[in-house]
DNA sequence: TAGTGGTCTAGACCACCTC
DNA sequence: AGGTGGTCTAGACCACTAG
C-alpha cells in the first residue's frame, strides 16, 4: 500500500526516519516509501530537504476549507459539526447563456436544468448556490431524479456519473450579481465562485456558481513554486 | 529526466501511446515515463483511464493566474506583455499584530518592516500590495537592501532566501479594509489575499497583503478529488 | 566521508477496459 | 484474451548535507 503512513507518532515538527529505515520498518521497498513521502508533501504535510531528510511541517492549516482540493459543500457543513440544510428551491429550464455553452462544451440551443438554492448550516444562510446542468447530460426527467444535499452524491448514484476535479474561478462579488434576500440581509461579505465540474474523463459535467458568506468559510489555497 | 514529454505532436484531445511505447521511443523505463505523465496529470494537461490509456485534454485554462501555482505579481504582469511599475511606495516598521507574530512565529515585540505600495501594469493602478518583513529575517537594514519590484527576486538575490510556498488565504474586501485612493477611484470590484510565504525549510519568511482588481486579473484553481 | 534524498531501471503482478 | 494503467520491488548511481 502505498498509503501506509499516517504520521503515528512524528506529531511535531521533527525529523523522520529515512527513507531505507523506513522501508525496513514498513517491510516495503523504498520507492514505496518514496511515493508515501511525495503525497504527504504535495499535501502539505511534510518537506523534505537533500541530503538531510524529510521533517513533518511545523503547522498547517487543515482546518477550514482547502481550495486544493474538491470538496463538497455538503462535507465542508458536515465537517463543522453544523446542520445542513437548504431553503427556497427553485427549479427552472432555460437556453445557456454564451459563456456557458463553451464551458459546458453544448449547442447554444440546447437546454439546461437550473437549480437555484440557499444553503443553511445550523438554520443561518450560508451560501447561495446555483448549478446548471445540461438535459443532455441528466436528461428530462432531471426533475424526478434529483434529491436534495450534494448534487455530488445525486450524480453519482442516480447516474453514476463520478466528477472527478473542477476548474474553480473566483470572484469578488459585484453589484450587478443578484442575491436573494436572505444572505444580502446579513450584510456579510461575501466571495463568489463559479465552478466547472469534470468527470474522470474530463468531459464537462455541470456549472455552479456558489456566493458563500466569507464571515463563516474561510477559503484557503497552498500554493507551491 | 523526468521532464522529456511536452506533448510534441498530440495537442488535441487524442489518445497518447501506451506507457509501454512511449518507454521505448523515448528510451527511458516505464516507471521514468509515468513520473512524467503523472506530472502532465497533476498540471491537468493529461488525463488516464485505467485499462485503456492516457489522454490529452480537451481545454485547460492556461491563462490568467492559476493559483495552484506560486507566482509573483510581477512574472503575471509581464505575461499580460504589460509593462510592469509601482507608485506610492511607503516604508515604517512597526510591532506585529498577535496575528502577524503567530502567522510568522516571531515574539510580538519583535519589530517588522512593512512596505505599502500600488503595482501598476501598463500605468494603471492594478494592486494595492502590503508586504511585512520581520527584522529578525530581513536585517535592520532592509530599507537600504531593498530595491524596487519582484520582493522574492530581492529576497533571492539579495539574502539567498528562497521562497518554496505559500498559504493564502482568499478574502473578500471589507468595508473597513483601508484601501489607496487611487485604486478605489476605479470603481472596480476587488479582491484580497492574505499570504504567508515560506522557504523550502518550511519557515515562514513574510506575510502579504493583496487587494487586486478582479475586472483586470481573473483568478483560476484546478481542484481534484 | 558517511548518510541522505533524487532519479532511474528492468522486471513482476494485478485489476480493469476492449475486443 | 490481450493490452492497458496502477502498484511494488531490489538495486544502482548521483548530488547534496552534515559532522
Amino acid at each position: 500500500m502505498s498509503r501506509l503512513i499516517g504520521e503515528d507518532g512524528y506529531a511535531d515538527g521533527k525529523k523522520l526516519p529515512s527513507e531505507k529505515e523506513l522501508a525496513e520498518t514498513y517491510g516495503v521497498s523504498r520507492e514505496t516509501i518514496r511515493k508515501a513521502l511525495k503525497h504527504l508533501t504535495q499535501l502539505g504535510r511534510v518537506y523534505s530537504i537533500r541530503g538531510s531528510g524529510h521533517y513533518v511541517r511545523h503547522w498547517v492549516p487543515q482546518m477550514e476549507s482547502t481550495l486544493n482540493r474538491l470538496t463538497s459543500i455538503t462535507e465542508l457543513i458536515k465537517q463543522s459539526q453544523l446542520v445542513e440544510g437548504e431553503m427556497e428551491v427553485h427549479f427552472f429550464k432555460r437556453v445557456p447563456t454564451k459563456d456557458e455553452a463553451e464551458l459546458l462544451q453544448i449547442h447554444p440551443l440546447d437546454p439546461v436544468f437550473v437549480v437555484d438554492r440557499i444553503r443553511t448550516a445550523g438554520g443561518e444562510p450560508l451560501i447561495f448556490n446555483q448549478n446548471v446542468l445540461p438535459q443532455s447530460v441528466v436528461g428530462e426527467d432531471f426533475p424526478l431524479r434529483y434529491e436534495k444535499g450534494s448534487l455530488l452524491n445525486c450524480l453519482r448514484t442516480r447516474y453514476r456519473i463520478d466528477i472527478a476535479e473542477a476548474m474553480t474561478e473566483v470572484l469578488a462579488v459585484r453589484a450587478e450579481d443578484l442575491l436573494p434576500y436572505r444572505l444580502k440581509e446579513t450584510g456579510a461579505p461575501l466571495l463568489k465562485f463559479k465552478q466547472v465540474h469534470y468527470d474522470a474523463k474530463a468531459l464537462p459535467i455541470f456549472l455552479s456558481y456558489d456566493i458563500m458568506r466569507n464571515d463563516v468559510i474561510r477559503f484557503f489555497i497552498r500554493r507551491v513554486m
